[in-house]
RNA sequence: CGGGAUGUGGCGCAGUUUGGUAGCGCGCUUCGUUCGGGACGAAGAGGCCGCAGGUUCGAAUCCUGUCAUCCCGACCA
């Protein structure tokens, strides 16, 4: 590739709205453009990034059983409805309509529209197991999208879907997709750790994801520095810590005014954070629930829904606070409340003594207040978000935390929409059974904007040499020195004959002006062709991620290059 | 959806307070000099100042509306 005719509008300057480096960098070389909010132009070097990714999923998936397919981006209202999804899905879902007035939408995921085909095509047990997969775009009308291609509103995505025939099957599917989800990431030089993680709207049973680590990322996860155990925070599950056993003592109102947060309130009473009980109100779906925690602790919506299961979840407005308590916000608490509602407390509210709560009165709380003497809870359970510093529910070791982009999920989905769509088998006694599916996901996109925000420095991208653009790039220090020009073009044409993806910069630019340009888009390797080598029978050899320079005997450098990229 | 901010040549920005018909740097074009880490000089091209109304003799600037983009939040009672 001729640099001159490769449309890589690199800028000096970074764009004004991008905020995180991966944007920041792939904008600034030249990758992407956006279109509208979240919907981005890849260009030449980022569609040879896409391929690259692609090219090792698809190797991946074919050696896990897969088999790749193409589904339709656009898909009809009645699947979405026949699944349920329809309304569940909410908001994020692209909805539109065709002439005739018929609902439509554009592919967030592919469960439904494969399901179907599925339920039409395989009907019995020697079909299975069934793995296919597609790599296309999807569409979420994310509520915020931001970070360039971190969370974008159209994204590409593989998606593979399992079918088995029982959940011994599935296991296997669920292992075989794990196992190469792990050498995909490593293949693609990242640094990355799966963690157990919640299922969310797609449902199902287990389930991991896979979080490069990176400052950027939107999730939070804690992992044992002992053992293998990973979690994403969301669902971690916390050990109760131990309260202070002391002699209770009565209840009692107190006098609090303008104490309406937890610490403004340890400040007023002179008590520790873990004294009190924090009450709070949902909304979830027509009912109001009361979530407590301590006061140290934050409450954590998706273990809410473990114990109250409901489709939506959110704050309560304070305005239904002040009826179910009689109260006003800061000052709510679970003890007499003016309405009945179901109350849910953490773990460790269960032996709390002496505690501290809203008396659901404004500028008032109660002390010495007693779980099960002085309210009734409805249940208990982990309600809590769990924190660095805790203990490792496997272990017991001493937790650490860090923070991921999520670029791959392996979901086991079970039955759910095989029950939903009817996807059935004819076993070998005749019998008709549900077929077992799992669903498999990774974030092709995203994953080349996680790779720039691991490999960076001050100069540019420095890609892994297996998911780069081009490997080399080809330097000539001035194109009107002929005797450099020439030699320059019969490295760069004897490197493409050794089949290495190969850019010659053919610019009539200062040699100042193309090394940045290399350095900015991140070529792996860079030749330099000037006066200084022509003379002396070497070649100057720069790997990006290198300080130092190497010199290459000129006879040996072609060798010597494919040596380095067969590695 | 709530809050904040910003829309002025391809990119980064000034000009808006105090209305008078658009400017700087980078990039782009041409010529010359230069030529191993974002050169220099000269001459150019390129903008209905996001859009729609309104006020005014006159609007990038004031008013109203609207659209777009970005950031923060949408959980700590």
């Amino acid at each position: 590739m001729y640099f001159s005719r490769m449309l890589t509008p690199t800028l000096r300057e970074v764009p004004a709205e991008a905020e995180v480096i991966s944007h920041k960098l792939l904008v600034r070389a030249g990758y992407i453009r956006k279109s509208s909010s979240g919907v981005y132009t890849y260009l030449h070097l980022a569609q040879r990034v896409l391929q690259k990714i692609s090219a090792i999923v698809r190797e991946e998936m074919d050696k896990a059983g897969g088999q790749e397919i193409m589904l339709p981006i656009i898909q009809p209202a009645e699947l979405w409805l026949e699944s349920g999804r329809w309304y569940v899905y909410g908001k994020e879902l692209m909805r539109l309509k065709d002439r005739h007035e018929r609902d439509f939408c554009l592919g967030p995921t592919h469960e439904e529209i494969i399901t179907d085909l599925v339920r039409h095509e395989v009907n019995s047990y020697r079909q299975l197991p069934l793995r296919l997969y597609q790599i296309q775009n999807k569409y979420r009308d994310e509520r915020r999208p931001r970070f360039g291609l971190l969370r974008g509103r159209e994204f590409i995505m593989k998606d593979l879907y399992s079918f088995d025939r029982d959940e011994a099957g599935l296991e296997e599917s669920y292992q075989k997709m794990f196992d190469a989800y792990t050498a995909i990431f490593k293949r693609c030089g990242l640094k990355f750790r799966p963690v157990e993680a919640d299922s969310g709207a797609i449902g199902g049973s287990g389930t991991h994801e896979f979080m490069v680590l990176a400052e950027a990322g939107e999730a939070e996860i804690v992992y044992c520095p002992k053992c293998d155990y990973a979690a994403n925070t969301e669902i971690a599950p916390c050990q109760p810590a131990a309260n202070p056993v002391e002699e209770a003592k009565e209840i009692e109102k107190v006098s609090t005014p303008g104490m309406n947060t937890v610490e403004l309130l340890t400040g007023f009473l002179q008590i520790p954070a873990e004294k009190i009980i924090k009450t709070m109100f949902f909304q979830a779906d027509n009912e109001v629930i009361a979530v407590l925690v301590r006061g140290d602790r934050t409450v954590n919506e998706i273990k809410i829904q473990q114990l109250h299961s409901s489709l939506t979840l959110e704050l309560a407005e304070p305005e239904k606070v002040k009826e179910v308590t009689g109260g006003e916000v800061g000052y709510v608490g679970p003890v007499a409340l003016a309405k009945q509602v179901k109350i849910y407390a953490d773990e460790e509210i269960r032996t709390m003594i002496n505690a501290v709560c809203g008396a659901n009165e404004k500028d008032h709380h109660l002390i010495n207040v007693q779980p099960d003497r002085d309210f009734q809870v409805t249940a208990y359970g982990d309600l809590r978000l769990i924190e660095p510093g805790e203990p490792c529910p496997k272990c017991g070791a001493v937790l650490d935390r860090a923070r991921g982009i999520e670029v791959g999920q392996v979901f086991k989905l079970g039955t759910k929409y095989s029950e939903a769509l009817g996807a059935t088998y004819v076993d070998e006694n005749g019998k008709e059974n549900l077929i077992v599916m799992g669903c498999y996901g990774i974030g092709v996109s995203r994953t080349m904007a996680a790779a720039v925000e691991q490999n960076n420095d001050e100069n540019g991208i420095i890609w892994p040499l297996s998911i780069a653009p081009y490997q080399v790039i080809v330097v000539p220090v001035s194109v009107n020195d002929q005797s450099i020009w020439q030699e320059a073009m019969k490295i760069y044409e004897e490197l493409l004959e050794a089949g290495v993806e190969v850019v010659i910069d053919d610019r009539d630019e200062r040699a100042g002006v193309k090394f940045k340009d290399a350095d900015l888009i991140g070529f792996p390797l860079r030749i330099t062709v000037g006066k200084k080598t022509l003379e002396t029978g070497q070649v100057e050899l720069k790997c990006r991620q290198e300080k130092e320079t190497r010199f290459i005997a000129r006879n040996q450098i072609i060798e010597y290059i494919s040596s380095i990229i067969k590695e």
